[in-house]
DNA sequence: CAAAGCTCCTGACCGC
DNA sequence: TGCGGTCAGGAGCTTT
């Protein structure tokens, strides 16, 4: 679940806990997630210094000393606890789940859990981590100048799939996940259904600022939710927003002038809400 | 090549 | 209370 707007609320909210400081040591309580973590992994960590912390796509990077990159994904059920210095127990006592632990060299604890393990953490040399497999075909971030009405309404040209499976395409345009490209679709006033092929250009442009807008506002609803963290130990992953269709089956739709409902049908095998009078 | 289907995993939920 | 079945979903992989 966790989309673009999660993952970057994740990031800036372990940034004061890691960023600039050296991890005292790694702990790993299983050896692989969705993927096996690398061979000697918390060992080849610690003492090494996070330079910077960053995202791309739904991708967090830990950027370290030695032209090194830590690539973190929280799949759908992952999220980072966040234990300050002053608040740990001892011993430490760790949760079902918890699988690596980054503990800094102030002795504060960023806690990766990940119950169902859709997850994954691995090494990557700095220079090669757009050669990297899961990097290599990504799309532009929505957020940058690089995605645009034209390139958009290109991909969309060109695809006879539903507009909701492009947009879900990381491929295509990242960061986009189940839940926002309903909303976008809903807001965009477009059938999750109708091919992409079939859009008319203005179509196609339409959803570009709606796509920059829903994502900015998710983020700075994430970010409120981090200033309530600010003082405490705080779980950061999922956030709930509020969405105006996502999870609204049988709900009125609530554009003023519609007394319809929204639906819920399967669209390549994802769950897609929508509302039938507003969006064709 | 595109597009559809399968797969990993666990917790929540439902009906009996 | 417990048990089996179903569903959720990111994204790489396999099949068509």
């Amino acid at each position: 679940m966790p989309e673009l707007p999660e993952v970057e609320t994740v990031k800036r909210g372990i940034i004061p806990l890691l960023e600039g400081r050296r991890l005292f040591q790694v702990i790993q309580r299983r050896d692989n997630l969705r993927i096996p973590l690398p061979d000697k992994f918390s060992e080849r960590l610690r003492g090494r210094t996070i330079k910077r912390i960053t995202r791309r796509a739904k991708y967090l990077l830990l950027h370290l000393d030695g032209q090194e990159i830590v690539i973190c994904h929280l799949g759908m059920s992952g999220k980072m606890t966040l234990k300050a210095a002053k608040d740990r127990e001892s011993p430490d006592k760790f949760e079902k789940h918890d699988h690596v632990i980054f503990e800094s060299d102030r002795h504060d604890l960023v806690i990766f859990n990940d119950p169902r393990r859709f997850g994954l953490m691995t090494l990557c040399k700095e220079d090669a981590l757009e050669q990297h497999p899961l990097f290599r075909h990504m799309g532009p971030e929505p957020l940058g100048n690089e995605f645009h009405g034209e390139y958009l309404f290109e991909k969309a040209q060109k695809s006879r799939s539903p507009i909701k499976t492009i947009l879900l395409d990381q491929r295509v345009v990242v960061g986009l996940g189940n839940i926002y490209v309903c909303e976008v679709l809903f807001q965009a006033g477009i059938s999750p259904e109708k091919k992409a092929c079939l859009l008319k250009k203005e179509e196609v442009e339409k959803m570009i600022p709606i796509i920059r807008e829903i994502l900015t506002r998710a983020i700075e609803a994430g970010g409120s939710t981090l200033k309530d963290y600010a003082r405490i130990d705080g779980e950061l992953g999922y956030f709930q927003h509020e969405f105006k269709v996502y999870g609204r089956e049988g709900e009125a739709c609530g554009t003023p002038s519609c007394d319809d409902k929204i639906k819920r049908i399967t669209i390549s095998g994802r769950s897609t809400f929508y509302c039938p009078s507003c969006q064709d």
